[in-house]
DNA sequence: CGTCTATTTGAATGTACTCAAAAGCGGTGG
DNA sequence: CCACCGCTTTTGAGTACATTCAAATAGACG
């Protein structure tokens, strides 16, 4: 049995997408299961298969792929109240690029693909509350692709700031290096500027 | 009444997602209208609302955004059987910032925002539809924010080649240059050196 | 406390950019 | 059909932002 307070959180961030009858709205929460996890340990390796998507109540999670030099790529940063998934294993039954670690001990909720998948027919509103999920997520990827092409690298790490408020004292900065697209060197000598400068 | 050429694409592409029922289907179809533009024509303004998505029979549209400092981004490139739009002013209801521009005189079929949100209600299959056509597109950004992160701009280069073949030859350059995230004068000079080693 | 990982620092390097100017190309009108 | 005009592409020189590599320092965890 899933806590209530977790129940109310992923009802809470449906209702904010999509209107659902009770009777919807309690099948799907009795999809998910909860986990708790370990900092450091690994939700879905790359080259596996991705079966799951997580709801993430508490912690920090990355999703990470490996370039042909071998370098990481933070691809995703999930805290409170965000989905995290290998999307591209999960919708092509391929396996995928990403590796999905845990950067704190997590709280998450599991909804496993093929559940996800038998709902879009029972109940197609949730068809309906992916679909704008993803409308978003492809938004604001496209934004990120914008920043990178027109922003500095200090004036992604200010994005940055804005949008995982905190984020930045609870994990290695080499993943936020990562994710605003700068190696973990650049990085820190970038921070000693910005402090000297205000 | 639209060419059944371009019916057939349009159901053809609708048909690699979703099964549909031939009703489902016609009535799909019914709600597009066709349209011709002139090269340089503008189907869409930075700052204007977008009340439309463009299916794309001939010819080819790019999406670009202005930066702070002015510079233009080619956000998208569109040819044959590609949709296009400013997905974030189509789903908020906001002002964009994309601008909409035929490279090429085009044929486009056009769907109104209007008409494809109702008929989520009418016909949860097209929300389907468009909930996989969103995955899909969501999936290719990451993959060419990872490509941005990893590739240098000839690998970059090479991939514009393989998925727009022949456009290079097409369209100005410059444009090619934004895309893939280089200045022109940098493309320029790249694209001189990869003969020279070839 | 010791070990492993993360961060910082510095020097040298490189990739791509800016600015300016010349050359090329294409469309349009005379 | 040619000549012109404007836009695009090319070229070159100088520059900047960020990287690589190596080494020292700091921090976290068992």
């Amino acid at each position: 049995m899933i806590k209530p307070e977790y129940r109310e959180r992923l009802l809470a961030h449906i209702g904010r997408y999509v209107q659902l009858p009770a009777e919807e709205a309690e099948y799907f929460v009795s999809l998910v299961s909860h986990r708790s996890t370990t900092a450091r340990e690994i939700l879905l390796r790359q080259c596996d298969i991705a079966n799951e998507s997580y709801f993430v109540l508490e912690g920090c999670i990355r999703a990470y792929t490996l370039d042909n030099k071998a370098d990481e790529h933070v691809m995703h940063l999930a805290t409170n109240d965000w989905w995290i998934t290998d999307m591209y294993s999960l919708i092509t039954r391929k396996p995928g690029n990403y590796t999905i670690e845990c950067l704190e001990a997590s709280e998450v909720l599991v909804m496993p693909r093929e559940k996800q998948w038998d709902i879009y027919d029972k109940y197609p509103r949730m068809e309906r509350y992916f679909r704008v999920l993803m409308e978003n997520a492809y938004v604001s990827t496209l934004q990120r692709i914008h920043d990178n092409l027109s922003l500095s690298a200090e004036e992604r790490y200010l994005n940055f700031e804005r949008k995982f408020p905190g984020l930045v004292h609870r994990i290695p900065n080499k993943h936020i290096a990562s994710y605003i697209g700068v190696t973990p060197e650049f990085f820190s000598k970038m921070k000693k500027r910005m402090l000297k400068n205000s």
